[in-house]
DNA sequence: TGGCAGATTTTA
DNA sequence: AAAATCTGCCAA
């Protein structure tokens, strides 16, 4: 589950947005080229290397935030992107920050995520096990887990560290065939 | 479904 | 200059 307590000064201020993860992918410490960590700090990555349970919030193609969770000690860089949540609680307030989407993509994908609830450059660095952005394990889920290829990459795409819900309605990629004959071919 | 704008950060 | 962990809008 993915928590978000509205801060003060912001629109639906005190307002609890909740949502169920339903889609991650994993970046790898060390060996993964399509890791941010993989080329050494930055300015912009200096979150990735920070301890276990980390936010690192990043501004990606000019228009969207993409939030990852650190999950190595400090200083190796490596990270879950969570790419889509099922919105649970608050949604009136998730509606108004994606006008004219329907309820479960409102937090379909890794921007649209961000978007609906509220994440951006102020998160960046945020412990993930307190405050205002809290993650917790989830009280329920469909019961099944697929895995299959990263999506959106140019190098090392096809390693199958893509996972989720083949259940839900929220998840990104929408075409959840598709998904499942990735898998086979993988499994083959 | 496919192509493109949008506009920041890094250098792949 | 080009590419990057993307999305929404438009045309067909």
């Amino acid at each position: 589950m993915i928590i978000r307590q509205i801060t003060a000064g912001e629109p639906d201020a005190g307002t609890r947005l909740v949502a169920r993860i339903v889609e991650t992918e994993a970046y790898l410490p060390l060996v993964d080229p399509s890791c941010h960590a993989y080329r050494g700090p930055t300015k912009r990555n200096a979150s990735v290397f920070g301890r276990p349970g980390t936010a690192y919030v990043y501004f990606i193609y000019g228009n969207h935030f993409c939030l990852n969770v650190t999950t190595e000690r400090p200083g190796i860089g490596a990270a879950v992107l969570i790419r889509a949540a099922e919105p649970l609680e608050g949604i009136e307030a998730m509606r108004r920050r994606r006008p004219g989407v329907a309820d479960s993509r409102l937090a379909s994908g890794p921007g649209n995520l961000c978007r609906a609830m509220s994440i951006d450059r102020a998160d960046d660095g945020v412990d993930l096990s307190s405050g205002d952005l809290p993650i917790e394990p989830a009280q329920q889920g469909s019961g099944r887990l697929l895995v299959g290829p990263r999506i959106g990459l140019s190098v090392a795409a096809s390693w199958p560290l893509r996972f989720f819900d083949p259940d839900s309605k929220s998840v990104s990629a929408s075409r959840v065939g598709r998904e499942l004959e990735q898998c086979d071919r993988l499994a083959r």
